[in-house]
DNA sequence: GGAACTCGCCAC
DNA sequence: AAACGTGGCGAGTTCC
């Protein structure tokens, strides 16, 4: 696993001193408000252990146990529900053991398990998150380390503590993370994201017609299409919050699945699963978001979709039309890339990396993409740093996640950052790099002066 | 008593 | 033909 090329190696050196740069930065956290949402949420977790400990789900686990149970042990809980209650496991992990995991134990319907899995949720926050920043605190800062040589698909990677997975969708885990840390005195936090960016970097690649109109035109909208044809809408109206839903289930339960390779299989079970028809595969009706007086489940068997079966088909069909009659050159690129790989034993990125190894039709498909999807980030990255240090900036770049650069600033160099940031991310890279060949868009969240990571607003700029 | 492993879960 | 890509990390368990 090297650059192949010279320009890619140059890319990597670079990238590791603005990296540098940015590690000896560091972002200021606020060391007593993590030891005492520390001890609160101890007390919690507390509270719940000793209600748990009073059911009879509990006592009867104890009782079939020769030593003491741990509740924490998902090893013990399995051999209780799987083994001595002889439950048929959802599904299976990798190994082939009875899977423990929340979406699994959620489907048990066993009351007494919620107060587990919430114990569960409250001690991943406690430990991994707050007491990791605690442990990595120096004076105040903590230091996350940016990695360039661990990912097998040439992105970047972070630890010490990891500064890429920090709660964000889960409000309530965001809120008690993201809360202790701060810019520092006087300063505000600045994230900047490419928008759609894998999207698009896949784009560059395969050059579907059909994708570089959804990418290029405003009034073209992907999911919406997507959200119309799964749900069997007429016409998607974003005004409706339920048509919202729709879309983002569109979104995430299949077009972004697909990209990475998943099958409608999968996708219908998850959409399926998502407004609660399973378990058994029985499809009713009553369930689902609400459509117009109408549930969703009544509305798909309106539409002649009336068991979870005939949407499996369903959803086949949908993948079908997807690959072969909205993005059949995207479809070509993908089965070309695979038999080149076949052939040659490697794949080269559009940036100058050479993929090579044991690697799967999806890892080829997947890798060369999200590594120069990667790389636009890490060029946007150098070139602002460079400017940061030529011009002095008070400003400090501080962390990377992925495809987002986060930014200490001062508040008077504000409306000065974000019109660089934006020259250097839509203008001198896409010159730079010719082949890039959609346009690129960032968006930016701002916190207040002195605010922490957790109230940070969307910014028009 | 530590290394290696599995599992679960957070991000993109 | 195959069947969701990349990481880091904590906790528990098993192996040596």
């Amino acid at each position: 696993m090297t650059p192949n090329t010279l320009e890619a190696y140059r890319l990597f050196h670079k990238g590791i001193e603005a990296f540098a740069l940015a590690e000896r930065q560091g972002i200021r956290i606020d060391v007593d408000y993590y030891e005492q949402k520390i001890e609160k949420l101890q007390k919690r977790i507390e509270r719940l252990e000793k209600k748990f400990y009073n059911t009879n789900f509990f006592k009867h686990w104890q009782h079939t146990t020769k030593s003491k149970v741990n509740i924490n042990s998902d090893t013990q809980l399995r051999r209780y529900l799987y083994g001595v209650k002889k439950i048929e496991p959802i599904y299976a992990t990798e190994s082939g053991e009875g899977s423990t995991d929340e979406k699994a134990l959620k489907q048990l319907q066993i009351p007494e398990i919620d107060d587990l899995l919430r114990i569960r949720k409250l001690k991943k926050i406690k430990s991994t998150y707050l007491e990791g920043f605690l442990r990595e605190s120096v004076n105040g800062y903590i230091h996350p380390s940016f990695d360039l040589h661990w990912v097998r698909t040439y992105r970047g990677s972070s630890r010490n503590p990891n500064f890429q997975n920090i709660p964000k969708r889960d409000k309530e885990a965001m809120q008690i993370c993201r809360k202790g840390l701060y810019p520092r005195p006087g300063h505000r936090l600045l994230e900047i994201d490419f928008s759609k960016l894998e999207v698009s970097i896949a784009a560059c690649y395969h050059k579907d017609p059909m994708m570089l109109k959804y990418l290029t035109s405003d009034s073209s909208d992907m999911h919406g299409d997507m959200a119309q044809q799964i749900f069997k809408i007429k016409k998607l109206d974003k005004s409706k919050p339920s048509h919202n839903t729709l879309r983002a289930a569109a979104k995430n339960g299949f077009v972004f699945p697909q990209f990475y390779g998943d099958y409608y299989g999968n996708n219908a079970l998850s959409l399926a699963c998502d407004w609660g028809k399973l378990p058994n595969g029985r499809w009713k009706g009553g369930q689902g978001i609400e459509l117009e007086n109408n549930h969703l489940s009544d509305h798909l068997i309106k539409h002649g979709i009336k068991s979870i079966k005939s949407f499996i088909e369903f959803m086949k069909e949908v993948e079908k039309d997807f690959w072969y009659n909205r993005f059949p050159t995207y479809q070509e690129w993908k089965e070309k890339w695979w038999k080149y790989y076949q052939k040659n034993g490697y794949i080269d990125m559009l940036t100058g990396f050479r993929c090579k190894g044991v690697m799967s039709r999806n890892d080829c498909i997947n890798y060369p993409v999200q590594g120069a999807a990667f790389h636009c980030l890490l060029w946007s990255f150098i070139k602002l740093t460079e400017i940061m240090v030529e011009e002095k900036w008070e400003t400090k770049l501080i962390g990377q996640i992925h495809d987002a650069i986060v930014f200490d600033a001062h508040p008077d160099e504000l409306d000065y950052i974000l019109k660089v940031v934006k020259k250097v991310t839509t203008q001198e890279l896409p010159e730079q790099w010719k082949w890039i060949i959609v346009p690129l868009s960032v968006d930016a969240d701002i916190g207040e002066i002195d605010g922490s990571w957790a109230e940070m607003k969307n910014l028009d700029f």
